[in-house]
DNA sequence: AGCACGCCGACT
DNA sequence: GTCGGCGTGCTC
């Protein structure tokens, strides 16, 4: 007798579970198991939810269902936990189980190569520990086997997490467990790999972008077949390893938006993080220098997690915490004659390189920060105005001198660096703003002698060019080095007593809540590379706004300030974490499409609200930032309520409801991160 | 998202 | 005539 089963597929529909018909399997299938299926007029994979069901549904007819083809592998499977894990990540951010799944899951090899590791020496090590350190290890001492519980370590860099981590890694694996090591980025990789290699006596796998796709599949295969102790370092994506004996989660930089995805389903690492520890039962750590607004509100108001935030506000041995200054980009009390001078400098001033100059002569090394690539934002016709624009993208085209080109963010659009206006004939085009290829010009200008070396996605490529560029960096021969955010997380200089930050405003007037959180956070980490190693150092701020209340916080290096301060703004303007936000995006190929939806989509949302949903509140639509992206318009609007049940289940019934243009795009984004 | 069906314009 | 553009609709 034919049997039924129902099976998570791969497909974008918001209900992606379907049921078909099994017998020659009978004895094989197995719920959590991969399987190929016949769907629609093509094939596709499904991972099985239940087996055994007597009674086909009732709302189709039975001779519709069609049959289980095949067993796509043996090698992986997902357990009952991790199938729940994925249950709940799907219904939290409402999106397709099945697709979710397979999102996740590697791609299946027939002849995977043997998986790469390095396994720990486990060399000894001993550490001089500050009072702090060992307090705060002795009370995490205690949570390792004891069942889930969370907990915020708030350390300024150089306070010493990282020995905190290595000692309740150590204590996990001696109880035959593994851990799960999460990081925002892989550029942060190498250090840690480094440090845990020596130190720890367990094989030690990394998963992120730069493994092949053959390890991945055979990290899968390992972890689902072999429970023996050992670590993973991995980005957020491994989160969803299948860890057996799993006895602690650490997300270090618990702040980082890396841990927030923003294409497919857009989970945050860090909180199903929390999740996966509340259902395997196991201690989660988190770990920032500058906790994000809702984890650090978290810990301070609920009572029983106020008992599990600790933190380190001193930095250990000689290092110092740096002299924070702002540079005053408006050249305010000079006169004319020195404002000239003083452009000649631009967008440094005669103090930032002089400073520079100093450090120099003394032997150390300067790092410049700014978060943009390439020379200048835009070209603009100096005589008729015009600006270089992108034929397929509401936006500018940048200007990358080295390429020789004007090149699109977005796609991959890019003209021949002009040389001539192309509407006025004009020779003279302004090059506007600058980016780190600018800023390395003026510096190699400035210092002729010096090695002048740029850190940032355009140089770095590659895991083997991120240690080199590193290590000529630790070797002393690159003099100055100019990064965006890719140098500011988590390295360690020894020479470096001086940086320097400049283009910070446009992220100060960014329309978005989190800009104040953002700009904090960027500065105080980029503050903290410099003077890890005892020497009086130096970090200076360029920019328009001096008096701007978020510098305080880091010129002043104060703790907690920052945060009593956000947190009653936050709660004036109805913003996390105060409140729960979703966000919805509609795109089309047609702007009068996708207006129109975005309207009707409002209109419908409206409704539901005002029969059952009174708590949530519709913002929009609007255009997105950047409206038109390779040729597609997006228009956003916001869901926003302080009850989440209610913000999720109106979620839920608009999926269910909503039957729109085909030809338009949904996309939903709960606790959204940027809100473009 | 695929994938096919079907309805119109412009070619050997 | 029919090749193929893309708009529309469906997926146990």
């Amino acid at each position: 007798m034919a049997k039924y089963c129902t099976i998570a597929v791969n497909c974008p529909l918001p209900e992606s579970v379907f049921t078909y018909k099994y017998t020659e399997f009978s004895d094989a299938l197995k719920p959590g198991m991969l399987v190929e299926v016949p769907f629609g007029r093509r094939k596709s994979l499904g991972c099985i939810v239940d087996i055994d069901i007597e009674n086909p549904p009732a709302n189709i007819e039975p001779s519709k269902l069609k049959e289980v083809s095949g067993i796509l592998t043996e090698d992986i499977h997902l357990s009952s936990d991790e199938f729940k894990f994925y249950q709940w990540i799907s219904k939290y951010y409402h999106y397709p189980l099945g697709k979710l799944i397979f999102d996740c899951l590697p791609g299946v090899m027939k002849r995977p190569r043997p998986l790469k590791y390095e396994e720990g020496r486990g060399e000894p090590f001993s550490f001089d520990y500050t009072d702090d350190q060992l307090s705060i290890l002795e009370r995490l001492r205690g949570k390792i086997g004891d069942g889930f519980s969370k907990t915020l370590i708030h350390g300024v860099t150089g306070s010493g997490k990282t020995i905190i981590y290595l000692e309740l890694i150590k204590q996990v694996l001696n109880r035959g467990e593994s851990v799960l090591f999460l990081l925002p980025e892989i550029n942060l990789t190498p250090q840690f790999i480094k440090t845990f290699v020596a130190h720890i006596c367990a094989p030690i796998y990394s998963y992120n972008s730069t493994i092949s796709k053959s390890d991945k599949y055979g990290l899968w295969k390992l972890l689902t077949a072999d429970d023996s102790p050992k670590v993973i370092i991995g980005v957020r994506s491994s989160i969803f390893l299948p860890v057996q004996k799993l006895g602690l989660v650490v997300v270090d930089e618990e702040h980082d938006q890396s841990f927030k995805q923003d294409d497919r389903c857009p989970y945050n690492a860090r909180d199903i993080a929390l999740v996966k520890g509340t259902m395997k039962k196991v201690p989660v750590i988190l770990g920032s220098a500058t906790p994000s607004v809702e984890t650090y509100n978290q810990f301070k108001s609920a009572k029983s997690d106020k008992i599990n935030y600790f933190k380190l506000e001193k930095r250990v041995g000689a290092s110092k915490l740096p002299q924070v200054e702002m540079i005053d980009m408006r050249y305010q009390g000079l006169t004319s004659d020195e404002i000239v001078r003083e452009k000649e400098y631009w967008p440094f001033t005669s103090k930032s390189v002089g400073e520079v100059e100093k450090a120099l002569e003394r032997g150390e090394q300067v790092l410049v920060f700014v978060n943009r690539l390439g020379f200048a934002n835009y070209l603009q016709c100096r005589s008729c105005g015009h600006q270089f624009s992108c034929p397929n993208c509401s936006t500018n085209l940048r200007y990358f001198k080295k390429r020789g080109e004007v090149s699109c963010n977005y796609c991959d659009y890019n003209i021949p660096e002009p040389d001539v206006c192309p509407s006025c004939q004009n020779m003279t085009l302004h090059q506007k703003g600058f980016g780190t290829e600018r800023l390395q010009k003026l510096m190699q200008n400035h210092f002729p002698t010096k090695r002048v070396e740029r850190f940032d996605r355009d140089e770095i490529k590659t895991m083997t060019q991120l240690e080199e560029r590193l290590d000529q960096f630790h070797r002393g021969e690159v003099d100055i080095m100019v990064g965006t955010q890719m140098l500011s997380k988590g390295h360690n200089f020894e020479k470096v007593n001086l940086v320097l930050i400049l283009g910070i405003d446009s992220q100060l007037n960014f329309p978005d809540f989190r800009a104040g959180e953002r700009v904090y956070q960027l500065l105080t980490q980029v503050a903290g590379r410099s003077g890890r190693f005892g020497k009086d150092s130096k970090v200076l701020i360029h920019t328009l706004s001096t008096d701007n209340q978020v510098f305080q916080y880091v010129t002043k290096h104060s703790f907690d300030g920052f945060y009593s301060d956000e947190l009653p703004l936050r709660e004036m303007c109805n913003c996390p974490p105060y409140t729960k936000i979703a966000m919805l995006y509609m795109s089309s190929r047609f702007q009068d499409r996708v207006i129109n939806g975005a309207m009707a989509a409002r209109e419908m949302l409206d409704q539901m609200v005002s029969k059952h949903f009174g708590s949530v509140e519709v913002l929009g639509p609007r255009p997105a930032v950047v409206e038109k992206k390779v040729n597609k318009f997006t228009w956003v609007l916001m869901l926003r309520s302080d009850s989440v049940n209610e913000l999720h289940n109106l979620i839920h019934s608009f999926q269910l409801s909503y039957r729109g243009d085909y030809s338009i795009g949904v996309k939903l984004d709960v606790d959204p991160y940027n809100m473009a």
